[in-house]
DNA sequence: CTTGGAATGTCAACAAGACTGACATAATAT
DNA sequence: ATATTATGTCAGTCTTGTTGACATTCCAAG
């Protein structure tokens, strides 16, 4: 019951209940060191988590539409629109009217946005690049392939569609 | 600049910034797919994660004092207080005064309470079960160093006690 | 050209879940 | 006796999410 992991005789000890929860719960407490270094950084200047994947989703498709990014960050208009109003009346993001279709709003960083970007994933990737330094380069591609595995296809999708990478 | 990563000439392409950053992004989305479907299921019964989050710990350690929630969830007391309260008040905790102490409380699930657990935890298992299938033992030990790595040392220290592991 | 619908923005109200600060109670430790 | 610890509680705030309603702008189809 509830299980599925019943050791068909051969090494599937890595799928039984208590390996599962263990990788919950490393999942868990990685992720709260995974965005801690940026909260630190985002509190001292009262900016929050979605202040964060705002600019970092911008700064990584630059022009992109406020539908797009509503896409990637599953969230509603309205709460985007909060945070994106703040970065814009601060100067950290710049809505630009589309020149094809003249409703939508094309989005970019500006200087002051690039740096704060700067210094937020200077700090989450340096957590990440000693982590992966740590656990060496196969690690790392199973680190890869299990959390590709675990994303919904959409984000999955989202995710492949950032970047061409290696 | 913020890289760090240059390739001193060996095989280390998986520390550029651009390895890095999918990585950082693979941990987003694939943060979001491990929590959507208890998330799904608590929001049924009017709960939120916060509650998901004490009834997995207390599952995990039952007996467990509130202080020792507080240390592994990082959260303030009142914060835990109102989660724990409902959970009290609608029967799935049972919150049992020390003998030796008798200021703290330790906490345990009531039957109402394993069975709660016990779906939270399978829906999220059955992803887990079939991102780890689909990735192979190999990849979910790189999976699970580098999550360890990720982690704060507190964290960590915390996340070793849960369970002796094979 | 008019109208329908899409993309966006805005206002208002609300909820979960985090926070702080202050205070109460009970019990252990000094 | 007093200080400290563990817990609970009240009140207020913040971020980030939610709905619902409505305005604006503009493309596209009739």
């Amino acid at each position: 019951m509830a299980d599925g992991a019943k050791q068909t005789g051969e090494s599937l000890l890595f799928l039984t209940d208590e390996q599962l929860r263990k990788g919950i719960e490393a999942m868990y407490f990685a992720y709260r060191g995974f965005t801690a270094d940026p909260d630190r950084i985002l509190e001292e200047m009262e900016y929050g988590r979605a202040h964060h994947r705002a600019v970092h989703f911008i700064n990584r498709s630059p022009g992109t539409t406020v539908n797009n990014l509503l896409a990637i960050l599953g969230v509603t208009k309205q709460s985007l629109n909060r945070v994106l109003r703040t970065l814009v009346e601060d100067g950290l993001v710049e809505a630009k009217v589309g020149t094809r279709d003249r409703r939508e709003r094309h989005l970019f960083l500006t200087e002051k946005g690039v740096l704060l970007e700067q210094q937020l994933s200077d700090a989450q990737r340096r957590r990440m690049r000693v982590a992966y330094k740590q656990a060496g380069p196969e690690a790392v591609q199973g680190f890869r392939l299990v959390l590709e595995a675990m994303m919904d296809p959409d984000m999955k999708r989202h995710f492949s569609e950032l970047k061409e990478e290696g």
